[in-house]
DNA sequence: TAGATTGTTAATCGATTAACAATC
DNA sequence: TAGATTGTTAATCGATTAACAATC
């Protein structure tokens, strides 16, 4: 059986984003499993915990190649080595915040974010009474010197945690110091240069959305 | 024009998750562009901005029968109360946050739930050196209070936000507190009995898939 | 009228599911 | 072998896009 492109990061292409949106979601799965000790998994017994089709799960790995033999059942390890390359978190991301209000602070302090590789490098507001205040081990800084942090430490990742009225211009001010991935909790419609990938984390998004589903159910 | 079926909350059944989703982002679009005194808007600009397509709109709209009429432009005000009433966000939906940490806390402050009709009831912890203390002008509870407090208050919806290995309990305890639907922050698959709605918001999903876009996109 | 807009259907596109060969 | 499993393709399903009639 020859072993198919892509192995890791020079995948892309065709890879559908749903595929890619469940790739995060396998990967902590298994890291949880293998806290737990397990080794060796099926697909149904990976998958259908998730409330995802065994079927789709072995179609998702397939864009990547081969992740185990027919007949063999997978191995835990090998499947998170794949799933960490693949999505590309195999060296240490740096990222920053905007943002040290109670949102800020708490994607701060998820240490999650740090068992998938990512570091969290700096993180600014402007109100002077949380100035140099500690975050995380972080100092607290100034957002008028975050441009020039960014270029700095070479950091292309940035998170905003500011109210809506705020966030363009910070966002602004994160593409000019370099950062080409913005991660956006404020509820507005950021406009960026192309090249510069916007990720929307509009919590009230899937609040509204859980009512709908809730709503619905009861009448049925 | 005969007006179509369904006007409101009674809608569901054919409309498609993918449009159910995108409702809640027209709303907050709309509700900002009331806010700076905007009072007609064509489809085109009030999907663009959004990286929407206007025809997708107009066809997701179309679901629940008509906004307007051929060659007029939506009245701001109109959409609001008709995405509001498809949305079931008439009359004030209580809900509990679990867990009083960093990001129970960014939960309970955000201000925006409740122009969208969500409103706060209460606030469970476990930590007896924040019981009592308040969070957005209520007592943290200790976490044993929950159920009884949610069958008395009638509270049908609880966001988790309590660490992966508390997540489960809570689960239980929330559906034993007649809670229907469950805004998951926790990075755990939970399990619920059938009719009780899960939305997982599992924050490291976002990055990794913004890590990926990134990477993947600086290769090209 | 001419240009622009919404409502609505048909065509295209993409994602999920089903099925099964190859393998253990 | 018999039963179970992965890899892989084809069939189904659902969502997006394109196109245009009706209307202002």
């Amino acid at each position: 059986m020859p072993d198919k492109t892509p192995r890791n990061c020079d995948a892309l292409a065709k890879v559908p984003e749903a595929t890619i949106l469940r790739l995060p979601v396998y990967l902590n799965r298994l890291k949880a499993l293998r806290a737990r000790g397990v080794v060796q998994i099926s697909s149904r017994e990976l998958a259908e915990p998730m409330n995802i089709k065994a079927g789709q799960m072995r179609h998702d790995f397939h864009y990547f190649g081969n992740f185990s033999r027919p007949g063999r059942p997978y191995e835990v390890e090998v499947l998170i080595k794949r799933l960490s390359e693949i999505m590309c978190l195999g060296n240490s991301t740096p990222y920053v915040i905007a943002g040290a209000g109670l949102l800020g602070q708490a994607i701060a302090n998820y240490s999650r974010f740090e068992d998938d590789g990512f570091n969290l490098r700096g993180i600014f507001d402007i109100n002077p009474r949380i100035l140099g205040m500690t975050v995380h081990d972080l100092p607290i800084r100034h957002m008028e010197e975050m441009p020039a942090f960014l270029s700095s430490e070479g950091i292309h990742i940035g998170a905003i945690a500011v109210p809506p009225s705020a966030a363009q211009d910070i966002c602004d001010q994160m593409v000019a110091g370099g950062v080409r991935g913005i991660w956006n909790f404020a509820l507005v419609d950021l406009s960026a240069p192309e090249g510069v990938v916007v990720q929307d984390e509009f919590l009230s998004v899937g609040l509204m959305a859980l009512n709908y589903k809730v709503k619905a159910g009861m009448r049925e």
